[in-house]
DNA sequence: CTTGAGCCTGTACCAGCTACAGACCCTAGA
DNA sequence: TCTAGGGTCTGTAGCTGGTACAGGCTCAAG
């Protein structure tokens, strides 16, 4: 037991993967895009984390499941890093974001649209006229 | 004049992606991964082409419009070509790209009414303070 | 002392393209 | 006739956001 002053555990990097969910691998891709800083190492070359390399994968994380890319998400990171990030900055990324978010809706809507129209009208009997082919080789 | 017969012309790469406003790269590519088939080539090696070819990339074309991946583009073709597809068969595909759709739409709506309900509660203002950062940071 | 688990690195792979280098080929203009 | 410019050919690399695997260390338990 060497580790009496709590503040000695580091965490390797199968550690971080569980704490976070992270996929043990993404950790190296995100250290190697430059999202996640390069850790110190041990002795033996092992990466040694601890509790802030924690916070910062979750932030990615979030903002990954918002649908952040991984440039914005490095924008993001800048901002916070730089200390004097505003309120207004982070409004314009994520406003800028939200509005690619919602343009992905729209033509996700208009696919639906089209798709579940034409596919109405199939009979979805075993006869080779299909509206959907029809839609597909129109010769507009 | 030596093409006096109509049917001689053939088609370059360029004029295929010209008619089609497919990018000329995408052609070739398409072929590589089998959507579209290897046309007969000139004596000089060129690939030389007819109408049939730009029906087929017309078809490609307006699946991939409709959202289909280019394996459930071969999925289709393997249909078409077979010469024996039935309504209900096409109307499978349709159907269970279709729901793939909608689920994606679902996530897209999920993040939207995340990002704006955060970034709302955003002053804007020159301040370090920022919800959207909160959210991002929350230490659940 | 061996065996298994974990970690290290570099690299390849997925979709769905896009682009570029270095060879050819062909046509129009000087 | 020469040349400049376009087109085409091939293979290959790049993009995003990871995932996975090989081959080599290291470490702890049995």
């Amino acid at each position: 037991m060497n580790n009496h002053h709590r503040s000695v555990k580091v965490l390797r990097r199968g550690d971080l993967a569980k704490l976070t969910g992270c996929n043990l691998e993404t950790i190296r891709y995100y250290e190697n895009i430059g999202v996640m800083p390069e850790p110190p190492r041990t002795s033996k070359n092992y990466r040694a984390y601890d509790e802030s390399h924690v916070g910062r994968l979750r932030f990615i994380m979030r903002a990954r499941e918002l649908g952040f890319t991984l440039d914005e998400v490095r924008d993001l990171l800048a901002l916070v890093d730089g200390g004097v990030q505003t309120c207004g900055e982070v409004q314009g990324l994520a406003n800028s974001h939200l509005a690619s978010v919602r343009a992905k809706i729209d033509d996700l809507k208009r696919i639906e649209r089209v798709l579940s129209s034409t596919v109405a009208q199939c009979t979805g009997d075993d006869v080779p006229e299909c509206p959907v082919i029809d839609a597909l080789t129109e010769v507009t």
